[in-house]
Formats: C-alpha cells, sequence, structure tokens
RNA sequence: GCUCCGGUAGCUCAGUUGGAUAGAGCAACGGUCUUCUAAACCGUAGGUCGCAGGUUCGAGUCUUGCCCGGAGCGCCA
C-alpha cells in the first residue's frame, strides 16, 4: 500500500530519533517532507537540525547516528546525511513500482478514505428569492460544489445547504410592491422580479435616519419638507408590507401560494444557470430562511435562559468575554436577525443533522459575523453533535471579484454582472475556439456534428471559469479577465482537459491488449511522472485539512506539465519495444484517470475530444 | 478610532505550514510540427519577497512597529 510506505518511511526515522537520542515513545517528529529538488532524493527528513539543538547535540552527528540506527535496505537506497544534517531518502525503483501498482489497481487511485461518520453541511449557492444571481454567487456555489465533491470523495456523507433568502420584510415588500402593481406572478420573469426587489429597496431606504441626518445639516426648508414626504410614503409602504409579513406569518392561504409563486419564479432562473455550471445543486438542496422561521423564537428563549442574552435599548444581544462588539438576536420591535436565523440553522445542523463539520461558502465581508455565530453556538454547547463529537465550523471567506477597474464587477452602465450573461459569454468564447479548432481538417473534432462541437465549449468555457476561480488562494480578491481565463495556456483549466483528451487520443489508438502491462522506471521523465501520481493522496488530504482546492488545481497543472514532458521525451506507440511500449500505454492511462477524478472533486467536465 | 484581510518578476499568481539555489504562466526574445492532438514542448531574460527591527543553525513563511490597498464595525442581509 503507497500509503504505507511512506509512513513507515516516517516510523522508522522515528525511532531512530528515539533511539539516538534516548527518548523513546516521546514521539518525536522527523519532519518527513518530500524532495523539491530530486538530487536530494525523493524524500528528506529535516528533524536533525531542530531536534540537535534541543537536545545538545551536533545536528550532523545525530543525523549520522540515526541512518546508522535504521534499516531501509528493503525499500530504500543507503541513507545520505547532507548540509547542516538534512537525512536524504532514495527509494529503490522496485518500491517505486511497488507504489504504482498499488495506485493503479485501487479504483479510488490511492485516495484514503474518511473514518468520520458525521455529515458535514456546506453553506454555498445563498441565494436571495428575487434577485438575479451575480459573481457573488458563482463563487459561492462554484466554491461550496467543489469542497462537497471533496469530502464526497472520501466517503464523507455531505449536506449542501443552499440557505435561501426567501424571508422576512425584504421579501414582503417585494410582495407588497407586486400585488399593489397588479402583476401576474403566475407570468413573472426574474428581471422584473428583480427590478420590484430593487424598487423595494430604494424605497425603503428613505428612512428616518436620512430625514434625522437632513435636519442635523441644517438641510433648507423644502429639503426637509421632501423627505418627510418621502419619509412618509416610504413607512406606509414599509407599514403595508409589514402587515402582509404577519399575513403570510399566520399562513394565509392566498398570500402564502403567491410567496411560493416568486420562490419558483426565482428558481427556475437558478437552476438553469447552476445546471450549465455542473454543480450538483437542486431543489432537494433548498433549505432557506423560511425554513427556519418556527425555530426562532424557541433559538431566543435557550439564549434567555441559559442566561447567555441580555436586553439592551430593548434589543436581545450576546455578549462575548474578549470584544466589545455584541450580536444582537432580536430587535427591539421584537424581529428577528439573520443572526438569529443563521443560530437556528447551525442548531439544526448540528443537533438534528448530526453534522460534525459546518462550512460557510461566504464572502470574506461577513467575517466579523460568522466569528460571533460560531463563538455563540459554541457557548450554548452547539460545538457538540448530540452523539458527543467536537463541531468543527469554518467560514471560507473568499475575496471578491472585482472588474479590470479593481473595484467590484459591474457592467459599464454600472448595475451588477449577472451570472448567467457571464456564463453564455464564457460558453460562447468555449465554443468559438472549438469551431475554430475543428475547422482544421486534421483536428480530432473535425467533421463533428454541431451539438456534440457545442457541448465540448461548454465544458471548455464553464472549465475556464471555474478552475480560474478555484486556483487561486480563495481569500484574495481577484480580478475577472475572460480574455486570460478563455487563452487556455500555462495554469488553466482547458490546458488540462486538453491533456486529457490527448491521452484518451493515444490509447484508442494503441491495439494492442495493455490492461496486464507492467509499469517500467526508464527515463527521468517516466520516473518524475510516477513520483508525481504517487502524491495524489497526500495532495489530497492536504487539501481536505486546509479546505484549499488551489492546492489541487497546482498539483493537478504540475501533474500534467509532467506528462507532457513524459510525453514529450518519450515515445508510446512509436517505440520498438513492446513492454515499453506497453507500459507507456499503461502509465498514460492511470495519468488520465488521475486527472479525470481530480478535475471531477473540482467539478469540471473532461471533454473526450478536444 | 478599533478589528480583520492582502502586499512575492512589467502583468496574473504559486510557494508543501520554519528547510538546501524563491518558482510557474502571460507578455518579450530564440528554438522544436509531412503532429502517437503544437490548446504542446525546450531554452534566454526578468527579484532590496511593501519598509525596519526581533526570534534561531536557518525567515517569503513566526513576532513587533510602520507604510500602501481593501473590507467590516447594534436593531439590513
Amino acid at each position: 500500500m503507497s500509503l504505507n510506505i511512506q509512513s513507515s518511511v516516517r516510523d522508522a526515522l522515528q525511532n531512530g530519533f528515539e533511539e539516538a537520542l534516548s527518548l523513546q515513545g516521546e514521539g518525536v517528529d522527523p519532519l518527513l517532507r518530500k524532495s523539491q529538488n530530486p538530487e536530494h532524493g525523493d524524500y528528506q527528513s529535516n528533524g536533525a537540525m531542530g531536534l540537535g539543538k534541543k537536545h545538545g547535540m551536533n545536528p550532523r552527528e545525530l543525523a549520522e547516528k540515526v541512518i546508522g540506527l535504521v534499516d531501509l535496505s528493503a525499500i530504500a537506497h543507503p541513507l545520505e546525511v547532507a548540509g547542516p544534517g538534512f537525512i536524504n531518502i532514495k527509494l529503490k525503483d522496485e518500491t517505486i513500482l511497488e507504489m504504482v501498482r498499488e495506485m493503479d489497481a485501487d479504483s479510488g487511485l490511492g485516495i484514503a478514505q474518511s473514518e468520520d461518520a458525521h455529515p458535514v453541511a456546506i453553506d454555498l449557492c445563498g441565494v436571495n428569492v428575487a434577485k438575479q444571481l451575480h459573481v457573488g454567487h458563482l463563487r459561492s456555489t462554484i466554491i461550496g460544489d467543489a469542497l462537497a465533491r471533496m469530502f464526497e470523495r472520501v466517503g464523507r456523507k455531505v449536506y449542501r445547504e443552499n440557505h435561501l433568502g426567501d424571508w422576512g420584510l425584504p421579501i414582503a415588500m417585494v410582495l407588497e410592491r407586486l400585488i399593489a402593481s397588479g402583476v401576474d406572478l403566475d407570468s413573472l420573469s426574474l428581471d422584473a422580479l428583480n427590478d420590484a426587489y430593487r424598487d423595494a429597496q430604494l424605497g425603503a431606504r428613505m428612512d428616518s435616519r436620512g430625514l434625522q441626518r437632513a435636519k442635523e445639516r441644517d438641510a433648507g426648508p423644502h429639503r426637509i419638507i421632501e423627505l418627510e414626504t418621502q419619509n412618509e410614503s416610504a413607512s406606509e409602504a414599509q407599514q403595508s408590507a409589514k402587515d402582509l409579513l404577519i399575513a403570510l406569518q399566520q399562513g394565509d392561504a392566498k398570500l402564502v401560494g403567491e410567496w411560493e409563486k416568486l420562490i419558483e419564479c426565482t428558481m427556475r432562473s437558478v437552476f438553469e444557470s447552476l445546471g450549465l455550471l455542473n454543480v450538483k445543486i437542486g431543489p432537494e438542496h433548498n433549505r432557506g430562511e423560511s425554513f427556519y422561521r418556527e425555530h426562532l423564537g424557541g433559538i431566543v428563549d435557550e439564549f434567555v435562559s441559559g442566561g447567555l442574552a441580555v436586553e439592551d435599548g430593548g434589543a436581545l444581544v450576546v455578549r462575548f468575554d474578549n470584544r466589545d462588539r455584541p450580536m444582537l438576536i432580536r430587535k427591539s420591535d421584537g424581529g428577528f436577525l439573520y443572526a438569529t436565523t443563521d443560530l437556528a440553522a447551525i442548531k439544526f445542523r448540528t443537533q438534528t443533522l448530526g453534522a460534525d463539520q459546518l462550512i460557510y461558502v461566504v464572502d470574506a465581508r461577513q467575517r466579523d459575523h460568522f466569528k460571533d455565530l460560531f463563538d455563540a453556538a459554541a457557548l450554548i454547547g452547539w460545538d457538540k453533535t448530540p452523539d458527543g463529537a467536537e463541531v468543527d465550523m469554518v467560514h471560507i471567506p473568499f475575496g471578491s471579484v472585482l472588474g479590470d477597474d479593481k473595484k467590484p464587477l459591474k457592467t459599464r452602465s454600472g448595475s451588477n454582472v449577472t451570472l448567467s450573461s457571464l456564463l453564455n459569454e464564457a460558453i460562447e468564447r468555449g465554443v468559438a475556439e472549438v469551431l475554430k479548432r475543428s475547422s482544421d481538417e486534421n483536428a480530432p473534432t473535425h467533421g463533428m456534428d454541431e451539438a456534440s462541437l457545442h457541448t465540448i465549449g461548454r465544458q471548455i468555457g464553464i472549465g475556464a471559469i471555474k478552475y480560474a476561480d478555484l486556483s487561486n488562494d480563495l481569500v484574495r480578491d481577484y480580478v475577472f479577465d475572460m480574455d486570460r481565463m478563455v487563452a487556455f495556456e500555462g495554469n488553466t483549466g482547458p490546458y488540462i482537459q486538453y491533456a486529457g483528451a490527448r491521452i484518451r487520443s493515444l490509447i484508442s489508438k494503441c491495439e494492442d491488449d495493455w490492461s496486464g502491462a507492467e509499469f517500467i522506471l526508464g527515463e527521468p521523465e517516466e520516473r518524475a511522472l510516477i513520483m508525481q501520481l504517487l502524491q495524489y493522496n497526500a495532495v489530497f488530504q492536504g487539501m481536505l485539512n486546509s479546505l484549499e482546492p488551489h492546492r489541487l488545481c497546482t498539483w493537478l497543472y504540475d501533474l500534467t506539465e509532467a506528462f507532457n514532458a513524459f510525453y514529450q521525451a518519450c515515445p508510446v506507440l512509436k517505440v520498438e519495444d513492446k513492454e515499453v511500449k506497453l507500459s507507456r500505454v499503461k502509465l498514460a492511462h492511470l495519468t488520465k484517470r488521475v486527472i479525470e477524478d481530480g478535475l471531477d472533486v473540482l467539478g469540471i467536465e473532461s471533454p473526450e475530444h478536444m
């Protein structure tokens, strides 16, 4: 088992260090790492420097002593000490071949499965009813779905939680406005809905605070009167929206039916975009604010009776020891806030679903909110599942998508860029590239029917966008540059997809049966490719641990480069020696499996021809 | 004012949790196609890792202060 070879090397070194320092059973860390430079071997142990210093021993001497005590002769070449005390380990070819055979024989490609039977709950997408999806939703959706796939890949049960903004005063305001204007809710477009939402928001913004500020600044009497008039009509609309919300909360059948139409209208458009994006999110993942509406009073009561919430200026707040900022869980008018709903969701996810890992894929501006939320949940004891497991709550604070002016992405007219327009452009660009290529007589896509070419173009265009999003450190803002994304050169999705398509083509041209072939370590490029493949599990587990998909992206890119270097240097079908030929086909095939598996975890499709 | 995030090649970004000489891709320049799919490969050039101290065998990585950019900060979500 490939896993075990690395860990047995580690264990052997640990024992060596413990014996050399007379620290048996102390669990010292030999700091075993993959070597960066092939000249230093395959692995290196960096433990001697720190441990030598700590225990008053010359690091080089300690390293020498350790390699005298460790016997890895069955799997590695003799160990060597270098520099200030690095221990270099070079595996024997037979060991590497054994590892790659194990990986190839495993339908899971050596990815270790999780032993945690608790589910993971991932808060993603974050759609608001009556609002168009925009680029912010793109990130939450893409990243959340990729994280979900990661956990599913290691056997975890995942709840994708689409926490819809489908309840409360904003929705009531939209509904009030639509009903007042007499629109037919059955033939509503999302655009019309979005406009109504915006108008409702604008109307409500003219609140008493604006008026107060105008008075403070000694605005002219005309201005004051103007504001007072607006304020009056705004609060009238506000009042009727509040009345409507109360009726809705009481289950008024007609209103509930109309409310459902708003949701249906929104989600129809949302799922259209999500379908293009190739994410596994459907109606079954809807669990919005309305789901928790009956829980909120009880949540607040729990905090009050636990002595964790106190009244302050009529509102109920939760205070924390280490900061001034409190968290409001009930307004002075008795209404609940989004923090209340989020607390209800935490309780549901940990206590009812039994999840021991909560992940929120929400933009970075809400950092403080989630810090408060998680701390409050811990105060009341929802940081443990009913069976006593510790709950890990993590906010993935992704950065903003910027335009080329380095400000949040907007259209030229200043409105938000809708997700569907952005996806359509990516698909158009992908299709254009595919058509351009297929017009070449020598291209494998030449002569394919239009529908197939369109499908490939979509897979490439969408893959380009998703890869561009996932391949950077998530916390950083990034500039959305369609030109660079579809350039298809360098560290991009299509570059990796292309390698997969080439391998598929190569394998399909091999007429011999290579299934029983043996791997061979011949050229340096073959060895380098195999060593890269063998890192798959370690990289995957690292990604799972850090929740950083870009680590997998970087590694897949390196793998693709290693394959291209191999492909350039090592003839596969043209090589004379039959054994070598079949081994190379087999190696190409394993590479293809890993590329497709890795892309699938990222939610990116692998076109068969490009 | 307080808190948080970022600052690495002209541009866009990695940097294996403190390891050996800081790496890619674009863009620039030079090579490799009657292609096992050139959407590829090889090479050249490009750096005070924001600035200054500190910690230690060793710092892009940890720490302190400052500079620049961005975000958040009680009844919106």
